[in-house]
DNA sequence: AATGAATGAGTCTTCATTCAT
DNA sequence: AATGAATGAAGACTCATTCAT
């Protein structure tokens, strides 16, 4: 017999997640999900007990990803505006290389499958967690503003996911033009000019 | 089949808006809009073809109204900073007041309802036209960056959206404290430093 | 519109008895049943909201409908001999000519949507009560064996009863002479011989 | 495929029939009767050829096995009232004892795996054929009265098997006073007072 | 115009059976 | 022979839409 393939689930996950961001979360019928990764119906119900594990099963899978990709990218030793420049960069090039995480999220977040958990909004509140360190160290040095670094950080993302998602509706990439400028008003908004 | 009565279709649209915040766009069912609007299901198919015209009706309506809502509010003689103030000041408390808004638009946009036409396309973006015009002022009397307008625009109420979004999904409002942060962050990101 | 048809409701319970007879309560297929009652599938689901409702209310409505057949039938002014031989010779009729009956019940107390409620239990001792009257008064009057009148009710059933199933296994009927012999060991069987 | 172990294949019948007992005929799934009974789901169907044959092979050890029991038990030299009421009481005891068998036979033949053969039905009547033998001696002796033999039996086995199920759905046994009330119902019954 | 019962195509899910290991 | 993952046909149930009143 056959094991229980680790693969497939992943092969399962991923599938869902680019049909997902296809036909929508409400568009995503098992049994095309199941064709298209090339299962019978049955199998997905061995991996997933039903659509709403799955989902819910995807959203853990997403959330632990973008945190990871994240994460993988923080550089050490950068002065604190390289450091940003850096993280913004990343996090700008996340979002238009995986417009798929966005799309999935917005959509998952306004769904029945969602009912938030404690355990899921504590994992989803570390997903910023470094990035708020880099705020803190720079409101230490004084270059940062002295408000709530959450705050800062959201606005910032708010900035930089709105900006990839715009590019992403219109099917296009932000030019190196683009992200002059985006990180310029990033950078002025944060710095600390009231000097 | 022109509606006698205008307040019937008005009083569908209004209900079917509450509903998809509550229940999403993918869990708002014809009969339970029907029972909720206190009609018959077959009354709603008199004033709506199909299940698609609501959504796209609803689609329009709200674009109107939110494009109205905020240029309702522009005020005419103000210095620029004390007009840009009022118009992000503004944006914010309908984020806030009508998330609504928000929801149906985030749901529709990734929803099989949507297949973006020109007509379509074109009204958005004469949305947020009267806000460009105060940013090409602003550019003119070089106190605004030089870069796209629409940009410009664009990064602004990624951030102020972001801001409305999560106090949304908290449950709470955004306090005069964080106001005042937000209005820092996008006034000296948009400003042109650069002198 | 049409109102909801109360005579649809009754055309559900009798199809699906028919249908249970013929292929078995686990053979049942609500769209099997749709069709013979010529009905759309969802139609019974206005009347029913599932089958599991369908099969309890169709338990109601037999239990009912067999207290009614027999009860019915209780002759009054007669001699207690001519008064069991008509309850028994009725009862025997009712076996034979509602085979469905037998078999439903059968089904049902083996099935998973049999879960005993106090209710039902209730409701269904009182379908015996008449005729333990009876056999109480038999008993005052010295004439029947000075036992629980429950338990001699229930093994004259029995008698009667598997009699019926036999021959409706047969697809026979039970003839005369049998009826005869039938008679004759269940009022032997009860009659006080003791003296 | 004739299997290698005897007792494998024991040991599935028996599983299923105590499955069957608690969820029914129709509720009985190959998966858990496999996991049930410590076995792969393949390895059922080394030994069963499908779930019909199962069944019908459940059938036929059943039939024998209560054959064998009530045979095993037949008293050759008492007098005939004794030896009728160690027949019944025995009778009784496996009705008691052995409810599954009587679940499993009232569902199987109600089920769409019953379909009666002319060989399952010449094993069935046999399964009577020696306690007919004592009757038809009572007969002879003039004991008991002049009818058809199979049907008083089958009377006799109504009673009893009435008052076991009973007992067996209260959850119940039958005790010595009720016991006395039966065989003296059955004997009387039977017996020819038309002398 | 208004009603809500009726319709039936479309989905999710189960489970008997097969088959690669 | 034994295993249990894989299969997919079949069945319960939903819901957008129609239509008789």
């Amino acid at each position: 017999m056959r094991p229980k393939d680790e693969a497939k689930e992943q092969l399962i996950l991923d599938t869902a997640l680019a049909m997902i961001f296809r036909v929508g979360l409400s568009g995503l019928k098992m049994s095309d999900l199941a064709k298209e990764a090339g299962l019978a119906t049955g199998t997905v119900y061995i991996y997933f007990k039903d659509k709403e594990e799955l989902i819910r099963r995807l959203y853990l899978y997403l959330t632990r990803k973008s945190t990871a990709d994240l994460a993988a990218e923080i550089p050490a030793g950068l002065p604190l505006k390289a450091k940003i420049h850096a993280l913004a960069y990343n996090y700008l090039q996340i979002c238009l290389q995986h417009p798929e995480y966005d799309a999935f999220f917005e959509q998952y977040y306004r769904s029945p499958y969602f009912a938030e958990t404690a355990e899921q909004l504590t994992e989803e509140t570390s997903l910023m967690q470094p990035i708020v360190e880099v705020v803190l160290q720079g409101q230490q040095e004084g270059i940062i503003k002295n408000a709530d670094p959450e705050l800062l950080v959201m606005l910032v993302c708010g900035m930089i996911s709105e900006a990839a998602r715009q590019a992403n509706y219109a099917q296009r990439t932000v030019s190196e033009a683009e992200w002059q400028t985006i990180f310029a008003v990033l950078w002025d908004g944060v710095v600390n000019y009231g000097l």
